[in-house]
DNA sequence: TCCTTTGAACCGAATCCGTT
DNA sequence: AACGGATTCGGTTCAAAGGA
């Protein structure tokens, strides 16, 4: 029973703050892997207590010893976890705080195969509210049998992360950094043939990302790596989103209500009175190409704000005069326009079935991830245009431009799947499912 | 050009760590 | 305690590359 649930338990991922990565200490596997466990933990727990408990079988499951019976172990990694200091943030990656020293832990106790563990409430807003941080995947890190590789693996995803979860990512680490995040000091020699190349070994066979490396040099002697990192096809794909599709989510009911035209302007951040305004005055066509040419404008980062440039756009029709001119009569279009209108669909439909799929997967988040993606975009907001922080001070995330960006801005940290991060992927998987949603049309 | 430094690919020993 | 895997580190040989 309990490794069933620990089983499912494994399939999350908890959000690591980017400064107790690159902790300056040497944590061994194990203590690493508690230390990761018990992140995750807390931030599922929806109450935000100082003391939390979780079963002792769940944490050596989450750890990867489930069939183990020695708690010594724990015990030890505990002990080490509550007495060594650990220096986060010696890199400088984390906005908010840039230098910090404490133990992980403020205390455990182990009772009767419960675990009470107290997290240390300087390490706690951290935790909670990460502004950066790295999904790590929990159970890709009890497949590692080296602190190397979960550290790697670690600092990678870190880096994916910060850099908006890219397909591929290539860039550079000096030996330094690397020294410091492996904690290895040794010459380079057997950093290279005793580290990384298990390590890397490990990580293309085990994770969910491979990885491949060169030396650059300086003068003769190697002074960085050029990695490139990618991320692996995950296979959920067709599942996840069958049933996704067929669900009863609340939030897929409420949209449903509205005109699909209307829909889509609500998505965008426009609010319903003038969606349905819109609707009312213009044609579709103007509408949903308007949306598309605002997109596209959107993602090439000449639009600030998604819900008011729209609504200018439809109304003085922004779009591109050779277009809206070859439009009335499909018929009477080019191949090549044909084409391009076509993705110009795609492109649209696309983006509203990345809208939804970022909302399902924030409404599935903790409490206290949401809270945390709350409190940075807020941070964030600091930095951006002064309309937003003006609505943002009258309603809050209750505003719809707010919560427009808002969502638009947890695209790169949510979304994850290929055909919700790729066209051609969500492409491809639309074609998959046709035959399903056909047959639902059906039926 | 020759000498030196560096790395790649090995080997192997000592030690550490957790399991049985 | 004995075992197996991980870690650390010293060594060797060969080849490539940099510096004088």
């Amino acid at each position: 029973m309990m490794h069933q649930l620990a089983q499912q338990h494994r399939n999350e991922q908890l959000l690591k703050p980017t400064a107790t990565i690159h902790v300056g200490n040497r944590l061994s596997l194990i203590e690493r892997k508690v230390f990761n466990a018990i992140i995750w933990h807390s931030q599922n727990q929806r109450s935000a207590k100082p003391a939390n408990y979780m079963s002792v079988d769940l944490l050596m499951s989450l750890i990867g010893l489930e069939r183990s019976k020695n708690t010594e172990v724990i015990m030890d990694a505990l002990e080490r976890l509550t007495t060594t200091p650990i220096v986060w943030n010696t890199l400088k990656k984390d906005r908010t705080a840039d230098w910090g020293v404490c133990t992980f832990l403020a205390g455990a106790e182990m009772n009767g195969g419960r675990l009470r563990y107290v997290l240390n409430p300087l390490l706690v807003e951290k935790v909670e509210h990460p502004t950066l941080f790295a999904k790590i995947q929990l159970l890709v890190q009890t497949r590692f049998s080296s602190k190397y590789s979960l550290a790697l693996y670690e600092f990678l995803i870190d880096e994916m992360c910060r850099n908006g979860n890219p397909k591929t990512h290539v860039f550079q680490v000096s030996l330094d950094t690397l020294r410091h995040v492996l904690q290895f000091d040794g010459i380079y020699k057997h950093l290279n043939s005793d580290v990384l190349k298990p390590c890397v070994k490990e990580i293309n066979k085990h994770s969910d990302i491979s990885l491949v490396y060169s030396g650059v040099k300086k003068g003769r002697a190697v002074a960085a790596l050029l990695l490139t990192i990618e991320r692996k096809a995950v296979q959920l794909a067709l599942t996840d989103l069958v049933t996704v599709e067929t669900s009863d989510d609340p939030l897929n009911q409420l949209e449903l209500m509205n005109d699909p035209l209307e829909q889509m302007l609500v998505t965008r951040g426009v609010g319903k009175r003038k969606a349905k305004a819109l609707v009312e005055t213009y044609d579709e066509t103007r509408i949903r190409e308007n949306i598309a040419h605002v997109e596209r404008e959107y993602q090439a980062g000449k639009v600030k704000v998604l819900s008011a440039y729209l609504i200018r756009a439809i109304e003085e029709d922004y779009r591109p005069k050779v277009k809206s001119a070859a439009l009335p009569e499909r018929s009477e279009m080019s191949e090549r326009e044909a084409a391009e209108k076509a993705r110009e669909e795609l492109l649209t439909d696309w983006n509203r079935y990345r809208e939804r799929r970022v909302r399902e997967r924030f409404a599935v988040l903790s409490s206290a991830e949401q809270e945390a993606h709350r409190s940075a975009f807020v941070e964030r907001l600091d930095h951006t245009s002064s309309i937003l922080k003006k609505q943002f001070k009258k309603d809050g995330f209750a505003s719809r431009m707010v919560d427009a960006q808002f969502f638009s801005e947890l695209h790169e940290r949510l979304l994850e799947s290929p055909e919700e991060l790729d066209l051609d992927a969500y492409r491809a998987s639309l074609m998959d499912i046709a035959e399903v949603v056909a047959a639902r049309a059906q039926g």
